[in-house]
DNA sequence: TCTGGGGTCCTAGGACCC
DNA sequence: TCTGGGGTCCTAGGACCC
C-alpha cells in the first residue's frame, strides 16, 4: 500500500513574512535582500516576477527591470520565528515530519488521510487553516514518494494543491521541461538537452530503454531518476536529520585585496560567528575548511582536520588562518568563508558525571568536560583504529 | 546578466594499512 | 624485489537546492 507523503512549501516565504508585519506592501513588487556590493535578490513577490526578476538576479539588474521595485533588508530572526510557527502547526496534525529548509516541510499523511473521501478538500482546510492562523501562504503536493510529493508543490503556486498518483505521471509530469525536474540543475540539464533529452518523459523514455548515452550523462544518478520519474523511490520521512552537519560563515569584501591584515580582520568575524552558532546549537566539529572566491568568482576550499573536536573560535581562526597563509597569500581575493565540519552534538553525550563533578562544576564547566570527554573518545577511536589495522584485527 | 550566503551529497585520488 | 587486492580516512572539487 503506497504512502501519503506531503510536501508543503511557503510561498515568496521572506515577502510574504514582510507583508504580515507591512500590509501596505501587499500587491507591490517587492525583493528581499542588499542593494550593496554584490547584493542578488533573496525573495521576490508575484509582482515583481511580472518584470522579469528572480531569486539570485543581481539587484542592480532588478532594479533596471522594475524601477519602482520595493527594497526590503531580510529580517531572518523574524522568519525563523514564523517558519517554527508552520512547522508546529503541522506537527500538531501529524508528529512524522521532516523540515526541508527554513520554508519547506516533508510530512506523512497515510493514517491522517486514511477514510477521508475528498483529499483535495482536506488539504486546502489545512492551507486555509495555516493562513487564518499565521498569515502565511504556502503550496502543498501530495504523492506516494517524496520525488512526487516535491514536484507536487512546486506544480501550483501561490496556495496550489496537486496531487500526483503513479497513474498520474504521464499527464502531469512527463511534458515539463527537464530543467523543472527536482536533481536536474543548470549543469545538467543543458548537456540532457544536446543528446535530446527536453522533457521529463522523454528522460523516462530513455531510462526506461536503457540509453548508453543517457546513462553515461548521469553516471549513478540515472538510477535514482529512473525510480523517481515512474513513482518509485525514497518515500520515508527523516525525522532525526534536525542536527546540522556544518556551520558556516561567509562574506564579500568590501573591495577585492590581497591584504592579508585585512583577511586576518574578516577571519576573526567569521571566526566568530561560527564559534557563536556552533556553541548556540550544542555542537562540536573536527574539520575547519576555508573558501576564497578570486577576482574571476572562482571559488576554491581547502580543509584540515584536528587532532580535537572543537567550536572555540580561537581554534577556528588559528587552523583558518594557517590553511589560508598556506596556499592563497598572493592572491587578490574577493570573498572569504570558513565553516566547521563533521559536528557531534554535545546534548548526544551520554557522558556519566558523578555528583562531586555536577557540584563542582558549574554550567560552563560542565560543557567543557562534556568536550573533553568527546575529545578522548576522538582519539581513542583513531588510536583504536589505528592499533586494530596494525594487529591486522579487521 | 554579472554573479550572495546558507547548506547537502557525491566522486575520485592519494596516503596508509593489512 | 616486485607483485595484487581490500579497506578507511582525508582532501578537493563539483553539482544541486533554498
Amino acid at each position: 500500500m503506497a504512502r501519503v507523503i506531503v510536501h508543503i512549501d511557503l510561498n515568496a516565504f521572506f515577502v510574504r513574512a514582510e507583508e504580515i508585519r507591512d500590509p501596505s506592501l501587499e500587491n507591490k513588487p517587492v525583493a528581499i535582500g542588499h542593494l550593496g556590493r554584490g547584493g542578488v535578490v533573496s525573495t521576490c513577490s508575484y509582482e515583481a516576477r511580472k518584470y522579469g526578476v528572480s531569486s539570485a538576479m543581481p539587484m542592480n539588474k532588478a532594479i533596471k527591470l522594475c524601477p519602482n521595485l520595493i527594497i526590503v533588508p531580510p529580517d531572518y530572526r523574524f522568519y525563523i520565528t514564523l517558519s517554527h510557527q508552520f512547522k508546529n502547526y503541522i506537527r500538531s496534525i501529524t508528529p512524522k515530519v521532516e523540515s526541508a529548509s527554513i520554508d519547506e516541510l516533508f510530512a506523512d499523511f497515510t493514517d491522517i488521510v486514511k477514510g477521508k473521501k475528498n483529499v483535495t478538500a482536506y488539504f486546502k482546510s489545512i492551507q486555509l487553516e495555516l493562513f487564518k492562523r499565521t498569515g502565511l501562504k504556502c503550496s502543498i503536493g501530495v504523492g506516494p514518494t517524496r520525488f512526487l510529493a516535491k514536484m507536487g508543490s512546486d506544480y501550483q503556486k501561490p496556495m496550489g494543491i496537486t496531487i500526483i498518483r503513479r497513474k498520474d505521471i504521464k499527464n502531469i509530469l512527463y511534458p515539463l521541461p527537464i530543467k523543472d525536474m527536482f536533481g536536474v540543475g543548470k549543469k545538467t540539464a543543458p548537456r540532457l538537452e544536446h543528446i535530446g533529452v527536453k522533457t521529463i518523459g522523454e528522460l523516462a523514455n530513455r531510462l526506461n530503454n536503457n540509453d548508453e548515452a543517457t546513462l553515461k550523462l548521469l553516471g549513478k544518478f540515472a538510477e535514482e531518476l529512473k525510480l523517481w520519474v515512474n513513482g518509485y523511490g525514497s518515500d520515508e520521512i527523516y525525522l532525526e536529520y534536525d542536527n546540522p552537519k556544518s556551520i558556516g560563515n561567509s562574506t564579500t569584501l568590501k573591495s577585492d585585496t590581497n591584504q592579508f591584515e585585512i583577511i586576518k580582520q574578516t577571519y576573526a568575524m567569521l571566526a566568530e560567528e561560527v564559534s557563536m552558532r556552533a556553541k548556540k546549537d550544542s555542537m562540536v566539529g573536527s574539520t575547519i575548511q576555508i573558501m576564497v572566491k578570486d577576482t574571476n568568482y572562482q571559488a576554491r576550499n581547502k580543509s584540515i582536520t584536528l587532532e580535537k573536536l572543537t567550536n572555540d573560535s580561537k581554534d577556528i581562526l588559528n587552523a583558518a588562518l594557517k590553511l589560508y597563509e598556506r596556499n592563497f597569500l598572493d592572491l587578490t581575493v574577493r570573498a572569504v568563508g570558513v565553516t566547521l565540519q563533521n559536528l557531534v552534538c554535545i546534548k548526544d553525550s551520554t557522558i556519566q558525571m558523578t555528583f562531586f563533578d555536577y557540584e563542582r562544576h558549574e554550567e560552563e564547566n560542565r560543557t567543557k568536560l562534556i568536550i573533553n570527554d568527546l575529545n578522548r573518545r576522538y582519539k581513542g577511536a583513531n588510536l583504536k583504529r589505528a592499533s586494530e589495522l596494525k594487529n591486522g584485527n579487521k
